[in-house]
DNA sequence: CTGAATTTTCAAAATATTCTGAAACATTTT
DNA sequence: AAAATGTTTCAGAATATTTTGAAAATTCAG
């Protein structure tokens, strides 16, 4: 396989994997992009090489940056932005991360919180109801801290660590 | 908050966290519908409750099924089919993040070694381009091996051994 | 300032996903 | 074996999401 080949299918699939985790497929066509790429890149370049709009790519890397996963670079003498990738993939998984923890977990630990505060223990359907809410509560709680933990730790020591406690 | 408004409020939610994480909309509900039910539902009192039609109470049924999320029942002297949600939460969510780990984790992992082995470190560029698969790869291992050991630990176990690890 | 270059917005079009409902199929009862 | 009851399928309709492209807004050199 030629290396351009090579590049384009993984341009290509990182998007296709993508949806599967309910991410835009452009966006993440855009980012491998970028990733691939030493040199910074501008709009135009980005329209050219996805062959997509220019308001898609605005929209997307606009999107990126708030993900934190690209940076806006002036180069001298140059009008137009450019457009780097952080490289650092331990990084980028954990900017990942941390924005599906606020987008799938909080969301469900603030629903079963508002909804334990609004129904008392007075009777044994009550209590049924609220057994499955803490229960979703829990694992909610967990999820959360492990991803908080996972996001914070220093991945060398915890690969390390963490597969210890797992053995 | 009524029990019956609270529990309503609880199927409608969980729909809508659920399309946060990529699953569809009626599916979650009937899941939510079934975990609330302390008695198995027949697929008429899932269309009535939930008012929606009977292909799709029929369609998102057999997905919860090939989920592990519910169980069919045969009733005694009933014609009908009868369903019951899996009550246990820590299972559920076993079941959940096993059924991820293979849609999200390992084509990732697939693809990054299909790479891998059509790539020939045979000049800077290539180097460059396997640098970036290979870091992906890393991740990808360590996300599919971590989340291979959470779904297999026993959950309090693993709750306060994992803990510890990351205070 | 002015106006050319560039970026942003957003309504409409294209695409993708989900849902319906009626027909086909299957099973059980009489 | 035919009627009754229940389940599954799937083409088309309804919804939701994404993308386009042209107009508006912004930026900046002269």
């Amino acid at each position: 396989m030629e290396l351009q080949e090579a590049k384009d299918k993984f341009v290509h699939t990182w998007g296709t994997l993508a949806t599967q985790w309910g991410i835009n497929r452009t966006m993440s066509q855009i980012h491998a992009l970028l990733l691939l790429s030493e040199k910074a890149l501008n709009a135009d370049q980005i329209m050219e090489q996805l062959t997509i709009s220019r308001g898609n790519v605005n929209m997307n890397l606009r999107e990126l940056m708030s993900w934190g996963l690209i940076n806006k670079q002036l180069l001298q003498g140059e009008r137009k932005e450019y457009f780097t990738a952080e490289k650092d993939i331990w990084k980028v998984a954990r900017l990942i991360a941390k924005r599906r923890q606020r987008r799938e977990i909080e969301p469900v630990i603030e629903v079963m919180d508002e909804i334990k505060a609004a129904i008392k223990p007075d009777s044994v359907e009550n209590k049924e109801f609220l057994k499955v809410i803490n229960d979703i509560s829990k694992v909610g709680g967990f999820a959360d801290t492990a991803m908080t933990a996972i996001i914070k730790a220093d991945e060398n020591w915890l690969a390390s660590n963490l597969l210890k406690v797992f053995k």
